[in-house]
DNA sequence: TGCCAGGCCGGGT
DNA sequence: ACCCGGCATGGC
């Protein structure tokens, strides 16, 4: 038996079981958490989220509207307010201006094409356009976070040098192109990084992998 | 107490 | 093409 990645997922399956990704209800609210969870834990962007849920605010046009100071002001708990304020602001413009606000309209149309605008507004990088693809689009992107190149070249399974484009092949190379897949394999990596393959517990003794056969 | 969290940008080499 | 400092709160 190979430690395929397909049978790494399972064994991360077997043991956490199904998690039901993202955590968020609607496409907008999904895209909006995906931006203030950069770097940030997801816990502090729980109460950003709650109090523009508060103020009615997790629409488009309202959260477009509302002075940028004030949106700083609302988010605080998810850190980097000042910065993340604008690019929320810059995506809403973007979200509105191209879509009208419907996350149907965007997803509707060529995905790669929406990938490339994405990355040209200033604030979403790799990792947040493919949690939008993948998480609010159901468009087949994988996302790779510091979880997914930690937890994965601790196990020699890629350098911790490799570029994002480099470890996102890899996975995309090894597995069939299946929204569902990539959708629970990431929220996998991310449970097990944050539980067991911690930065504090650099052996990861009890992590799957290790139980796999070569 | 200090370190860390589901990145990204801009400026410098 | 990399590398680095800055951005900031709350949890453990």
């Amino acid at each position: 038996m190979q430690k395929t990645l397909l049978k790494i997922y399972y064994s991360f399956y077997d043991y956490f079981g199904p998690l039901n990704w993202w955590p968020g209800s609607t496409p907008f609210e999904i895209m909006i958490g995906a931006i203030l969870t950069q770097n940030t834990s997801w816990k502090n962007v729980e109460k950003a989220i709650s109090n523009l849920q508060r103020n009615k605010l997790l629409q488009p046009l309202e959260l477009y509207m509302i002075d940028e100071k004030k949106l700083a002001c609302l988010i605080k708990p998810s850190g980097y307010f000042n910065l993340k304020a604008k690019r929320l602001k810059n995506f809403l413009k973007y979200f509105l201006e191209n879509y009208q606000g419907s996350s149907k309209k965007m997803f509707s149309g060529n995905s790669a094409k929406l990938r490339n605008d994405l990355l040209m507004i200033n604030g979403i990088g790799q990792e947040t356009a493919d949690s939008i693809l993948l998480y609010a689009g159901n468009k087949p992107f994988f996302v790779v976070d510091a979880y997914t190149k930690r937890i994965f070249s601790r196990h020699h399974l890629c350098a911790k040098n490799d570029s994002y484009s480099q470890v996102q092949e890899y996975f995309t190379k090894n597995l069939p192109r299946k929204v569902e897949l990539y959708n629970e394999f990431h929220a996998q990596i991310v449970m097990l990084g944050k539980n067991i393959c911690t930065k504090k517990n650099p052996k990861c003794s009890i992590c799957p992998i290790n139980y796999l056969e070569k």
